[in-house]
RNA sequence: UGGGGCGUGGCCAAGCGGUAAGGCGCGGGACUUUGGAUCCCGUAUUCGGAGGUUCGAAUCCUCCCGCCCCAGCCA
């Protein structure tokens, strides 16, 4: 059957970018290979959290089977009893969930261990593998070097009957850790290291999360992978660069067992090049390494590049999705600028987000000529971006806050908030004017005296007079409190694993990665917003309620600041 | 030094013999009741380098240079 352009093939696909591995789905479709379906996989290992690398992944593996009406199934790849762990797993599946993607079905690679022991049994038969007594040292002895061959293992030629009996008997438990492993039979000589009879097989008295101790010998990636592949008809297998050099071996196993053993299944393998993010570290190790040693406060902290992390930091699935469909696939190494993640997270909330405002770091203003004890609900604007979205009252009184940064006694050029003597908008309420500075003994700063124009109410001025600046602002009396965590890089240089002179890349972790701000003043409305809920506080960035929010006590991370402007002009002006 | 890959602006990335898309970033301007958003404009005479083929090369050929991966009974 040849499959001709349709309806679908055009008007699916005008967002996504068309890259090499799309080309090459499209190309095989066309052609009418793996009888022109397209199922995909994606294979974590049980092992730790997600990543926003694997989000790479995910958003490929996934939108390239709906993308082509095909299918893409969540497989665990647990063939390690000794990393793997029950809490990985169920993590895994609401972060792939959580990003919004639906998998056609879950498998573990647990569930093939008796099929994945027929395979073996079936290349013994073969003459296609053998069971190896020499141990891990002496293995490694036989393999060769770079620019030597390696040499055959003294058992290498066991006959298939003392093969099948010792397999069987490895399977039975009679043997010690690393007593025997079983070995596909392929080239000791061969240029690439993965064909040097690799293990297939070893023995490893270790309860399994899911089989218990059914097992003791279990299967290693080279070989459970790609039989895998095949067992769940995967058409096009994607993974990353590092596996080109296993791509031989991938074949050899299919070419071997696909005809009598795997319906005939040809899954191929393609690599890309996976991701990487500046000023932050991305090995599962490594991650694992800092919530050990407690350097950070879980896998969930919101500092850390983790699914869940940037969930409780309050990143979107639709912009981590973004970000994956911008960034692209390519077979080049890349590092990936961290701005070109915020710039998908700013867009996506600056369409949708509420906004609010918040006083980080409070600064009292009096309004000499307000009266006393009068209160007035002003109108504010919900999201200037969504006019459907409308306004909200927010109390504005005689005694307010601003914030610290507002205001400066001495203002350098090109500031143009609040300053002695200035006129400056107070945002949707009034205009108002510095009259006088409060200090402490300690000459700080607080309290701001000024007056307000109450013909300016809304913040337009009827004779047509401008300010330059617009600031945010609550009303003492009516705002609630909150802490507000502010996040930074969790590394101060931009490649933590360029470890030069005996450091390590916990060596540069930031010191002021994590600012905990107390007793912000927050507009009432904000009282009872829920974890998870996102709001833009006005003029300073977008925050997310956290979970460890208690009623009464709201906790709020900041997601990403909004562009600053003014913070560039004041750096360039200090050189 | 064996094998496998990759080299296009600061970071990504299209391009596949017809004379360098796009995004992020950056710079400038307009507008603005968020110094936000939005909108304009600018940002590679050149594609790791050198030769060659061709009317024409980032695209083809040759050589060279650089970077990444591989010697787990990890994935």
């Amino acid at each position: 059957m040849t499959s001709e352009p349709t309806e679908q093939d055009s008007p699916a696909a005008p967002s996504v970018p068309v890259d090499f591995i799309r080309t090459i789905v499209a190309e095989d479709r066309q052609a009418g290979k793996h009888g022109g379906r397209v199922a995909t996989r994606f294979p974590p290992e049980p092992n730790g959290y997600l990543h926003i690398g694997h989000a790479k992944s995910i958003c490929l593996n996934f939108g390239i089977a709906e993308e082509n009406g095909g299918t893409c199934n969540l497989r665990f790849d647990d063939t390690n009893p000794a990393k793997e762990d029950v809490e990985y797993v169920d993590a895994i599946k609401e972060d792939v969930a959580w990003l919004g993607f639906r998998w056609d079905a879950m498998h573990f690679a647990s569930d093939y261990f008796e099929r994945l022991y027929d395979c073996a049994v079936e290349l013994i038969r073969r003459g296609k593998a053998y069971v190896d007594s020499l141990n891990a040292d002496e293995i490694r002895k036989y393999r060769g070097t770079l620019t030597e061959p390696g040499t055959n293992s003294p058992y290498r030629d066991r006959s298939a009957e003392e093969n099948l009996d010792l397999f069987s008997r490895m399977r039975a438990g009679e043997f010690g850790d690393g007593a025997h492993v079983l070995r596909a039979k392929i080239d000791m000589a061969s240029p690439n290291f993965n064909m040097r009879d690799p293990t297939l097989y070893r023995i490893r008295h270790a309860p399994h999360h899911r089989t218990g101790d059914a097992w003791c010998i279990y299967p290693m990636y080279d070989f459970a992978h790609p039989l895998s592949d095949a067992i769940e008809r995967i058409t096009h297998s994607l993974c990353t660069l590092e596996f080109e050099d296993h791509r031989p071996l991938y074949d050899w196993l299919v070419d071997a067992l696909s005809g009598s053993l795997l319906g005939g299944a040809r899954p191929q393998q393609i690599e890309f090049a996976r991701l990487n993010l500046n000023y932050t570290v991305m090995s599962k190790r490594k991650l694992l390494q800092l919530v050990q040693q407690k350097l950070v406060a879980g896998w969930d902290d919101p500092r850390m590049p983790t699914i869940t992390g940037l969930r409780r930091r309050g990143y979107t699935p639709e912009s981590i999705r973004d970000f994956c469909q911008r960034i692209g696939i390519a077979k080049k190494e890349n590092v990936i600028d961290v701005a070109q993640l915020e710039f998908c997270i700013r867009e996506d909330l600056n369409r949708r987000a509420p906004r609010v405002m918040a006083v980080l770091r409070p600064l009292k203003v009096v309004l000499t000529n307000y009266p006393e004890g009068q209160v007035e609900e002003v109108d504010v604007i919900n999201n200037p971006e969504d006019q459907s979205a409308g306004t909200r009252k927010v109390p504005f009184s005689r005694v307010l806050y601003i914030e610290q940064d507002d205001f400066r006694e001495n203002p350098p050029k090109k500031f143009f908030r609040l300053s002695p003597g200035r006129e400056v908008r107070l945002r949707c309420a009034y205009f108002i004017t510095c009259q006088e500075v409060v200090k402490d003994a300690a000459g700080e700063i607080v309290e701001l005296r000024c007056t307000y124009d109450p013909a300016t109410r809304g913040g337009d001025a009827p004779d047509g007079r401008r300010v330059k600046a617009t600031l945010h602002w609550v009303s003492a009396a009516h705002a609630g409190t909150a802490e507000v965590r502010l996040y930074d890089r969790l590394f101060s240089v931009e490649d933590p694993e360029a470890e030069e002179a005996g450091k390590t890349f916990v060596d540069y972790l930031n010191p002021n990665s994590l600012e905990v701000l107390e007793g912000c003043r927050i507009e009432p409305s904000l009282a009872a917003a829920p974890a998870g809920a996102r709001v833009q506080f006005e003029r300073l960035g977008y925050f997310c309620v956290d979970p460890d929010t208690t009623p009464g006590a709201p906790v709020f991370n900041r997601i990403v600041s909004l562009r600053d402007t003014w913070a560039k002009i004041e750096q360039k002006g200090r050189g």
